[in-house]
DNA sequence: TATAGTGTTATCGG
DNA sequence: ACCGATAACACTAT
């Protein structure tokens, strides 16, 4: 589930259910998700502090501790979820994107776990095991996060080379948050091919996705989730462009998946 | 049973 | 060294 608006909620769950209760215990055990892994490592750093706030930039977390301790790095990967349990194991807040839910623990997934003294948790539930818990992540390689970042930062991102505009637009060293379904949202939305190399893409188009960009990340953040955006459930086999109706086609771009419009995302550039 | 998948990164080749 | 493409990672759901 997780690009921008998704690990966004993720990082106000732990702001709203996790802040500010002392840690009694951590299970930093799975040797995968909790990375560069020395048994009991994060433990140490944690037990006895409390998470004071919890921050965000593009698709990573990280929550500062109390009393100068280490940083907690959170990355959800492709499959992963915060969850907040009460003492009791029912779930309280997280889970999945904007439901609310509040559902009897299914936790088999549950690859970290910090307790607090009061019996609650904070898990990573995250069934493939992609994503990723660290001390200190190293935060300062993303790019500026897809929301908020400047229109100068945005076409170096796009032109700075020759790689497909998607791959671009998915580099989180360039900009942070756009992940393969809001990739092709912004480029659906602004009308351009995803395979057209970056630093061929014009100062119109560059225009173009910048605003597409805001205006899809602002719409999934307040309808709830990249899963809510108008091209997502077009992106099927007998799938239609929701604007003209013309098929809309699969390929391979940047390694992923990619569904674009037949007609109106063509590969040639506009003729200037 | 085979395949695809909302992400990242090490590795390889130009 | 830079840039880009690809494979690998782990495991579930379809």
């Amino acid at each position: 589930m997780p690009e921008l608006p998704e690990v966004e909620f993720a990082r106000s769950v732990i702001e709203r259910a996790a802040l500010d209760r002392e840690i009694a215990d951590v299970d930093d055990t799975d040797a995968y998700v909790c990375r560069p892994h020395r048994a009991g490592d994060i433990r140490a750093a944690l037990v006895g502090r409390t998470l004071t706030a919890a921050h965000r930039r593009g698709k990573s977390m990280w929550c500062d501790t109390s009393g100068g301790g280490a940083v907690l790095g959170i990355h959800l990967g492709m499959s992963g979820k915060i969850v907040v349990a009460a003492k009791d194991g029912d779930e309280i807040d997280g889970g999945d994107y904007w439901e609310g839910r509040r559902v009897p623990g299914d936790y088999r997934w549950a690859r970290f776990t910090v307790t607090f003294t009061d019996g609650g948790r904070l898990m990573l539930v995250d069934p493939r095991r992609l994503g990723r818990v660290r001390l200190d992540p190293p935060v300062e390689k993303l790019g500026p996060d897809a929301k908020g970042i400047t229109a100068a930062a945005f076409a170096h991102a796009v032109t700075g080379g020759t790689a497909p505009v998607k791959g671009r637009l998915m580099d989180q060293h360039l900009i942070a948050g756009i992940g393969n379904l809001l990739a092709d949202e912004i480029l659906w939305q602004a009308r351009i091919h995803p395979a057209r190399p970056g630093d061929e893409i014009t100062g119109p188009e560059v225009d173009r996705l910048l605003k597409s960009t805001r205006k899809s990340v602002r719409a999934a953040l307040k309808d709830g989730g990249v899963h809510t955006l108008d091209i997502i459930g077009h992106r099927r086999a007998d799938g239609r462009c929701p604007r003209d109706g013309a098929p809309m086609v699969r390929g391979t771009v940047a390694g992923r998946t990619t569904w674009w419009c037949s007609t109106e995302q063509t590969r040639s550039a506009p003729v200037v």
